[in-house]
DNA sequence: TGGGGTAAAATTGTTGACAAAACTTGCATA
DNA sequence: TATGCAAGTTTTGTCAACAATTTTACCCCA
């Protein structure tokens, strides 16, 4: 048995962002505090407090007159979250393949890719384990500030890749797409890193601005 | 005349975040809700509010029991910050480096830089204007993830940068030393312009973590 | 018909009180 | 002396009520 030892308000907080990135709580869907707090049975006074770090994440905007709202994202701005976390994950590997063990780094990443390689893996944890790879990418360097920059973002990425759905999302979220990212670190060649990772990074954006309405 | 409009948790807020950039609240203290509240005139409630964001922001940590203190930041995390923040430029004045108008973005970013032309200016000033200057090169890009993600870390760069006091940290924040980005921005040279600012950042850098105590 | 004002409803802003948890302090005891 | 217990204090967690603001609905009148 294992107790929940999280306040009320880290609970709501992990909720709502959860409800966010998996669609449940539409892009533009206002948030009426009195009705969320009332599902959640809470308070408002903890379901605002629970709010706030998520404004702060970007997962909801205010309109300026207090109203709370869950953020659409428009695919320009798509594009600009992942110019972000491709220069964030561009430093960090390349910080790890400039380090004397990177063959084991390189080694613990692999391992961090094994779920992928079964064919049958349900979308959602297809999402963990891509995702939880390029967090290791940053958590491996050791610099507290890279990963906590990365995970800001992470929250709109998770929301955008199920928000377009596995068809299209499931293509590059394969084994080899990301090994080869392994192998670069592996290698040493900074330039081959930048040069990989831009790549990986860039063909993902695409497949999700390709034919996404743009507003 | 002119009102204030925003609500009381923004205010407290903001008056809290400077209050830890000014090193009035010193880092390592411990924030009693109670006291601070009544110091501010405003509810426990409304106060929390207002603490929630600068936790995600990283000026306050908590401790795992409830108890938040204003952070106090390492010789190592203070380098970790800088690499991110220089990722982060480093991208965006990439992206102004290539943009058809430079020049015109260059002429800009060296208006910012005017007040630096003063000897006398004030240390508050200085700071203002030198990573006002940075925050521009985040801005001009017209990338809003990428200007947020930048203002996540300056509550922590300001932080420190008065800690460390005026006398080593007015050395490089020179007009000069400054124009120099603007002009590889206006080049359109990349590799240039990535080297003149991993230089500038780098040699910031050095400075503070060179003599500064250890822990 | 449409502009404007006003009452009503809905929603957020703010507060003070109570509950629960964590931290002292002092004493009793092995 | 070290340990554990227990009362009391401090501090955070949570809630429900009240105030202020914004939005909506409706009616009046030119």
């Amino acid at each position: 048995m294992k107790f929940d030892k999280r306040t009320l308000r880290q609970r709501c907080s992990a909720h709502v962002r959860e409800a966010i990135i998996a669609g449940s709580l539409e892009p533009g869907a206002h948030i009426v505090e009195m009705r969320l707090a009332e599902e959640l049975n809470v308070s408002r006074g903890t379901l605002r407090e629970a709010l706030r770090p998520l404004e702060a994440e970007g997962l909801l905007v205010g309109d300026g007159k207090g109203h709370l709202s869950v953020r659409r994202m428009t695919a320009k701005e798509i594009a600009e979250v992942f110019q972000v976390r491709g220069a964030l994950e561009s430093l960090a590997a390349s910080l790890l393949a400039a380090r004397p063990d990177r063959e084991a780094v390189a080694a613990r990443l692999r391992d961090a890719l094994m779920p992928l390689k079964d064919e049958s893996l349900s979308f959602a944890a297809q999402i963990e384990a891509d995702l939880g790879f390029h967090e290791l990418i940053c958590r491996l360097t050791g610099n507290a500030t890279l990963t906590k920059s990365w995970r800001q973002l992470s929250g709109q990425i998770k929301m955008m890749i199920i928000a377009v759905g596995p068809a299209r999302a499931s293509a590059r979220m394969r084994y080899a797409d990301h090994a080869v990212i392994a192998d670069a670190i592996a290698s040493g060649d900074l330039d081959r890193v930048r040069e990989v990772l831009a790549g990986h990074l860039n063909e993902f954006s695409l497949r999700y601005l390709d034919d996404a309405p743009l507003d």
